[in-house]
This record gives C-alpha cells, structure tokens and sequence, in this order.
DNA sequence: CTGATTTTACAGCGATCGCTAAAGAAAGTG
DNA sequence: CACTTTCTTTAGCGATCGCTGTAAAATCAG
C-alpha cells in the first residue's frame, strides 16, 4: 500500500518544489503570493501542484511545518541546548541576529511576517501563524518558569513580562532585518536586549 | 478659485470617510482592504471615492500622512517634550503601550503592519511603508546622538545600536498588541526594554 | 428659467485570483 | 499487447480585483 508506485511517476522533485514555495511565501507573504508566482517557480502547472499540494491553504502549512524544523527551529534549540536560561536566551538573540540576515534567504521570519495583513477570507492563516507565535510565547514563559524554579531568577521576578519582552524583541529583529538591518546591528541588539534579565537572587 | 462652489456639492463627509478608510487599512492592511470593502464602511460607491481621493494608493498614502499626525503623533512628541533623552524614550514606550492596545481603534500601528507582505505590483506601498520606519530610526538616532553631545549618555555608547533596538522594541510592540497582548503586559515589557539604556558617565 | 459644472448611481470593463474539468502521456500490471 | 493508474498539459471556469464610461441628479451663474 504505501510503497506501491503505480501510473505515471511524478515529473519534478516535490522537496526543490516545496523550498522553492517555501522562499516565495518567506518573501511576499500568503496573500502576495499567487498561485501563478508558485507555478512558475516550481516549475509545475496548476493542476501539479494542486495533486502534489492539496490546495494553496495547505501548501502554506506544509511549508510552515517545514520551516519550523528548518529555519525555524534554532529558537528552541538554543533554549534547550544552553543549560544556564540566561545563555540560552541570549544565545536564541544571537541566533536571530545571524539568521534573518542570512542572504541564503530572505530576511526575517516566516511565522512572524507572512500574514500580517488579512483579509477576510484569510483570516484563518494569519490566526494559524498567531497560534504559532502565542505558542512560541508561553514555550519562552515555561523555560523563565523553569529557570526561577532552579534559582535562576529572582523569586519575584515578572516570567510573563520577561516573555512578552523576549518575544517582542525576537519580532522586532525580524522587521527590523527585513527592513535592511545587518547582521551587526541585529547582534548588538541582541547584547542590549539581554540587559533586561533580572540580576540572579544572589 | 479656491473657494469657488459650483456644481453638485459632496453628498458625503471626506474627513469621516477618511477615518473609516484609516479602521480598515490599520485592521487588515493595504492589500487585504479591497475598494469594496472601503465604499462600503464609506457608505458611497466607488466614482465617488475616486473622485474625492484619486486611486487607492493615493488614498493609502493620505491615510498613512493623517495617521502620522494623529495616532502616531506620540513618537515624536515623547522624544521632543521631555527634556531628559531617557524619560523621553520610557514615555515613548509607554504610551506605545497604551495606544497599541486602545479598544477605540485596531491594535499596533498602521506603519509597522498595514504592509509587511507585499506582492510585487504592490512592492512601492512596502517601499513607502519601509521609508517611514527607517526615518524612524533616524530620528532615534539623532534624539540619542544629541543625548550624548549632552552628556545624557556615555562617550562610547552605541547610538546606532540602540536606534534600532528601541525600534525593535517598538515593532515587536506592535506586533504582540496584534497578537492580544494587554495594556499592562506591554507597559511591563516597556520598563524591561529601557534596562538597556546604559548608565550616565557619573 | 437656461446653461455650465460637479457629483451621483448604475453597470461593466480587462486583468487576475484560486482552482479544476478534460483528455493525452507515461509508468506498472496482466 | 491491452488495461489500470497516476501525472501531465491545455484551456478555462466563476469570482473578485482596481477602476471607469455613461448618464441622471443637484447645485451654481446668468
């Protein structure tokens, strides 16, 4: 059943397409990407891709999917590789800086530019990548949680704040990189926004 | 000729039209506004909207113009009124704060979010867009330059630096207020955001 | 009043959107 | 070979996009 390879074999490779979708959506967006940009990129006709695809909709969460354990996934690697919270979140900063200035692809993150702007029919995609980024918020509040926990933070130290902060900051360098900050910048940004870690309880 | 009234008059209040074409392009965007969906909040039809504001790019631009002089008029006057650079920094944030998450209009700012995803008929409402956040950061910039001719900030403070953290800061703002932070979780993450201004040379 | 001017509502332009029906092409199975 | 299955291309569907031609309606000047 699942290894059977009847009828006519599949004419391009579905991971280069998948990359190549996953680009345009990094770029311009859900909405600013149409179908017509995908197949010219993919190489592909319509009706390939929808029987490769599904439809547009679920494209996206494919390669949203795809990013998240690509691209995207230093985020909770460095939290959970650095022992110490405090180096674990400065090294995610770090990170950041260096990813969405990367000229290997475009700049920023996906989960947090490719529906900003909704309309009301795509109103589910940009509530889909909400859930991600409200999902990524209570991952950097569980991790500060954590790190009290093990006298790594004050006992009044304000976690919900601290994650807010962190998250914002984290949203603020992928704008900022897409609006053309370098690397540099985005590093030194990252150093400074690590002065807002409350001093340990001594 | 300035005052010159002949012909049919308006039918229909261009100040109030302006404000509804301002909710609907700081909710969902440049492109996820449609002329349909702007005649309709504007209660006229679309030679009408034509005739009294150009074509949706010029309205566009006069909406983002107006919001500059009002909703997002407390940048720059927060830098400006307070006499110390520091105080005028934490005010702005503050009242960033406050104003991303007023139930009286969509949260964020139209600047930050009305054109992050752009398709490339639409690459110069992105651009334009862009143009105004980077001066933004200019002025940043030059705010904390004149801090340090004043003494207000240490000889070898990274101005650059922080210009573009505090418009990190204010972008991620943004952002979480769109993403349902509150009122109070973003005041808290304004205060944990000026720890990184750094200590007055004594 | 008549005539000029401007705005109005109605209808629809060409282009693009996401998506798909239809039929031919390329593989495995007998 | 014939038959089934799957992918391919061609062509185009209905809907919506930004925008406008046309003519009636409403105000001015004279």
């Amino acid at each position: 059943m699942t290894t059977t390879k009847r009828g006519r074999p599949r004419s391009f490779d579905r991971e280069a397409a998948l990359v190549q979708a996953t680009l345009l959506f990094w770029q311009h967006g859900y909405e600013g990407t149409s179908i017509s940009d995908l197949t010219a990129a993919m190489g592909i006709s319509p009706p390939s891709l929808y029987a490769a695809f599904g439809d547009k909709r679920a494209l996206f969460t494919e390669v949203v999917d795809r990013y998240g354990t690509t691209f995207g996934a230093f985020m909770e690697d460095a939290l959970a590789r650095e022992r110490d919270p405090r180096a674990g979140f400065a090294r995610m900063l770090e990170e950041a800086a260096v990813s969405y200035t990367d000229p290997g692809h475009p700049a920023g993150c996906l989960v947090i530019s490719a529906a900003t702007n909704y309309s009301p029919q795509t109103a589910d995609v940009e509530q889909d990548l909400r859930a991600r980024r409200t999902a990524n918020v209570g991952s950097f509040e569980a991790r500060l949680e954590d790190a009290r926990a093990r006298g790594a933070l004050p006992e009044d130290a304000d976690t919900r704040a601290l994650a807010v902060y962190f998250a914002a900051v984290v949203q603020g360098m992928s704008q900022q990189a897409r609006d053309g900050a370098s690397t540099q910048e985005l590093r030194r940004v990252a150093r400074l926004a690590m002065n807002a870690w409350p001093e340990p309880p001594a």
